[in-house]
DNA sequence: AAATTAAATTAGATATATCTAAAAAAAATG
DNA sequence: CATTTTTTTTAGATATATCTAATTTAATTT
């Protein structure tokens, strides 16, 4: 079973609204992810549907069947292995990448993935600190909470962030807050909780909760 | 002014249909390199023509035009050095990589290119010895004669192929010549036009004129 | 529960890219 | 130079992917 660009595209939205918590994924839901109208979504879902990677009743919602989420992982492990090459090999910063990596992942060749993996030493985690589906779709994922979940004094190390839109990481690039920084939470104020943390042993940063909140860390 | 990938992979052909030494590039040319119908090339040229890459007149002919030999070159540009990248950096045999290269040279990202130059010390040839034109559409190719044109005694260096598909390059691989071999004419017989050269100071190979024909060399 | 609002789908259009079959133009041949 | 053959183009169909506008279904409100 092939699949277009296009239908790789929605199917990998589907897969990350499915995945983010939501209960069920609104046809407005992935025109809005997909930066496309609610009806070109139908006509999409009816396509999927006929190629069974997802279960699609009208009116009623949809599933991504067991195929589909596996054709999403691959297309995601694609998407983030190329992220590591613009990094760690092209010198791209890690804000740059993904719109490059958008038109990468859709390159069709199980070898070159296979030799890219290896070529970058089979990283486990993309720049942004996601993690990297193995070959057979496995994700192993550290357990992550927001920063203005932790409590004082504790120590971790960023891994991720929940909104990724290119200001949001300038602005993180800008304070000296960067993906595996690793951090202590030195004080939380109550009636907003907004955090005060030292990075790196060295710098201390002041974020409101809405910043913090939007920054995924693992403990240690 | 912006291609789709089939306008790419067209104008591409046309490129080197019109390089090839022919005088005039046919429909049916067209259609026997893209692997299409002629129905389906005449639409396209008529589309290039509207987008200014070719001058073209219905049953007479065509011309690309200065801006459509940029374009094509840029994408030339584009899949020899993925080429070199799968060849040098993910050991691919030389090949393989047509078909992977053919998809890499549509994606869009001037930056991506440059990079990848710089991070393969910026090659001035494929692995199959063809010169990759640098950001400006330049190409500084060597004179190659096709192997056969050598006289007897003389000494060069296989640069190149005519023909580059898959059953031909394995051929090459088995007999042990390959792109970079140093080569000696040792002998070529008159009425057939078959030759015998020496491999590397080593080996002695017999080919008919057919195959001597189809490989480029720099003399030397 | 009827009326209103919101969400989702269909109908119909457009653009790309392809095909087969038919028509037109150019080239080759007797 | 008229006829045949080849080449090229057009006409009409199909498939993907998208849109706007209209319709249908579901959810919400009164």
């Amino acid at each position: 079973m092939d699949l277009t660009i296009a239908e790789e595209n929605y199917l990998k939205a589907i897969y990350h609204l499915s995945e983010g918590g939501k209960k069920s994924v609104s046809t407005n839901d992935i025109a809005g992810e997909i930066q496309t109208k609610p009806a070109s979504v139908s006509d999409m879902l009816r396509r999927l549907s006929e190629k069974q990677v997802i279960e699609y009743r009208k009116y009623y919602g949809l599933q991504i069947t067991e195929s589909g989420k596996q054709l999403a992982l691959q297309t995601i492990r694609k998407h983030r292995l190329w992220e590591v090459f613009l990094v760690d090999k092209l010198q791209f910063a890690w804000d740059e990448v993904h719109e490059v990596a958008e038109q990468l992942e859709h390159i069709q060749s199980p070898l070159l993935i296979q030799r890219l993996d290896a070529f970058l030493n089979y990283p486990k985690f993309d720049p942004h600190g996601d993690p990297i589906p193995d070959e057979y779709g496995d994700v192993r994922s550290r357990p992550r909470i927001p920063l203005n979940e932790m409590n004082i004094d504790q120590v971790g190390q960023i891994v991720a962030v929940k909104d990724s839109s290119a200001a949001f990481l300038r602005y993180l690039d800008k304070v000296g807050a960067y993906i595996g920084a690793r951090i202590k939470v030195l004080d939380k104020v109550e009636f907003d909780g907004s955090v005060e943390i030292l990075v790196d042993q060295k710098k201390t940063l002041f974020m409101s909760k809405d910043v913090a909140s939007n920054i995924l860390v693992v403990q240690s």
